[in-house]
DNA sequence: GGTGCCGGGAA
DNA sequence: TTCCCGGCACC
């Protein structure tokens, strides 16, 4: 039974709330919210299902401002179409996953009445109860501009089978009488990492009998108004899903919500074919906004903690995301492969997962002291010995001119052949690019007959030859110490 | 072999 | 930094 409930969620969902997560929970019955218009025509024959009380495992999203959105599977009971959240669940907010029953750590996060819990592990957990729909407004005046949303998830062939509403339909449907407002309707998140891999079309979710309908909808019993538009499929499309949602992003206006109310995507504006993206850094976070603005928002209130609006450590969380590009365009693709600055970015040996705050955060801090020191080093040794520098070193693939200071090729080129004994990497930030670099002209060497040839032995005499061994006491220092003689120089 | 001097060690 | 020297290449 526990199977063919769980089987009725969609594959997201399933992703989000496992059925070892219901076992474990002791669950009765996972319930599914299905499409909303069906659910209205048949919602009264089936009333009488939805009764008695049961154990029930709901899926609701919240989504904040500044966030993309979240799903989250709540423990909970069924009574009546009102579901009841069990109290203390903490759900860790960008996965919905209950990571804690007990409230962990208290921090100073507390907003009206509810709670906000930090772990120890950085992790910014919400109590259930607060993401449960029902509870919307004290999780609104919690986030301020937070609205939550309980929805299940979509199935994008849901609409086809239209027909075979079932009960589940009509649960739905008994939620949305009651429902008087709605917030704004956002298509169903998917974050990047469930997106890279594919969970959606790749788990082999196959519809339960019991229910075909895979319509993700939402319900909200007090914080809907429009309650009966499904959401479009997941497709090729559903790159756009990249697009995090973010009630407060100004470049919002390509997350054109009529382009998720309706059946019918509407096909993205393309502006470029660079789409810039902002990706947490933070360990074990992969959240990718849109904006800058929302990244930092993110970072500084789920990892750095600060509540408030407040100019405290401003600045800080630009060490904790970096820049992505998502691109169209193979062209720039392959050019920008040819740059460490990208490859750190998108190279899959980019182990995102290890990379520590501190280290984001030393690597930037360092950057101008990279950008000082190290190739300083190889200045140091030009002018030393500029007689015998290396021949120039020709890197495969870089046109980049070496006198152009500003350029992002100077650090790479010069890296692999100066940065001699220590291995130095380059931060992947953004910053980097637009910082300023210091003028690193590379002196021009000499003509030579090859690397670690000698420079030809000078014509002239030296002291040795001057004042004879006998009279090595007048021998230039250097002379004496078997240098480059200083006094009758070539 | 003589010479110039680079590279490196010791104080 | 100074002093010294092994060792190499050139003549």
């Amino acid at each position: 039974m526990q199977a063919r409930r769980l089987s009725k969620r969609s594959v997201l969902g399933s992703k989000v709330n496992t059925s070892e997560d219901a076992q474990d929970w002791g669950m009765k019955g996972a319930r599914k919210r299905l499409g909303m218009g069906a659910v209205i025509q048949e919602g009264a024959e089936k009333q009488r299902a939805n009764d008695k009380e049961e154990v029930a495992v709901e899926q609701q999203r919240a989504t904040c401002d500044g966030e993309e959105s979240v799903h989250c599977s709540l423990k909970g009971t069924r009574k009546n179409n009102k579901f009841v959240p069990s109290t203390n669940q903490y759900l860790e907010r960008h996965t919905g996953h209950i990571a804690s029953e007990k409230p962990i750590t208290y921090q100073a996060k507390e907003r009206k009445e509810a709670e906000f819990v930090k772990c120890n592990s950085g992790k910014v957990l919400k109590r259930a109860q607060d993401m449960n729909g029902e509870c919307t407004s004290s999780f609104s005046l919690l986030e301020q501009k937070c609205k939550v949303v309980s929805s299940s998830i979509d199935v994008p062939h849901a609409r086809i089978f239209e027909g075979e509403a079932d009960m589940d339909k009509v649960t739905a449907a008994m939620v949305l009488t009651s429902l008087s407002t709605s917030p704004l309707v956002r298509s169903p998140p998917m974050r990047l990492t469930e997106w890279l891999y594919g969970s959606w079309k790749e788990s082999g979710f196959v519809p339960s009998s019991t229910s075909s309908s895979g319509c993700w909808s939402w319900n909200t019993p007090s914080d809907c108004s429009n309650p009966s538009t499904p959401s479009p499929p997941l497709s090729a499309d559903s790159f756009r899903y990249f697009q995090p949602l973010n009630y407060t992003d100004e470049n919002n206006e390509d997350a054109d919500p009529s382009s998720i109310l309706f059946d019918e995507p509407v096909p993205r504006k393309r502006k470029n074919s660079m789409k810039v993206m902002f990706k947490c850094l933070w360990k074990t976070c992969e959240k990718v906004l849109s904006t800058s603005a929302g990244i930092k928002k993110h970072i500084r209130t789920i990892h750095l903690g600060h509540t408030g609006e407040s100019d405290e450590n401003e600045g800080e969380e630009d060490f904790y995301y970096t820049e992505i590009r998502l691109n169209t365009d193979a062209v720039s693709e392959g050019l920008r492969h040819l740059s460490p600055f990208s490859q750190s970015l998108q190279s899959p040996t980019f182990d995102k997962g290890k990379r520590e705050p501190m280290f984001a955060k030393t690597a930037t801090k360092s950057n101008s002291s990279l950008s000082r020191s190290a190739p300083s080093t190889s200045c140091l040794r030009n002018l030393d010995h500029a007689y015998q520098t290396t021949a120039p070193v020709k890197i495969p693939g870089s046109k980049k001119v070496l006198t152009n200071g500003n350029s992002i090729g100077v650090s790479w080129i010069l890296s692999p052949v100066t940065f001699t004994g220590t291995s130095v990497s380059l931060p992947s930030y953004t910053e980097i690019r637009e910082s300023k670099l210091p003028v690193q002209t590379v002196l021009p060497s000499p003509p030579k007959t090859g690397i670690g040839v000698r420079k030809p032995r000078g014509e002239g005499k030296k002291c040795r030859k001057v004042y004879g061994m006998e009279n090595r006491d007048k021998w230039c220092t250097a002379c004496r110490w078997k240098k480059a003689c200083q006094r009758f120089p070539d």
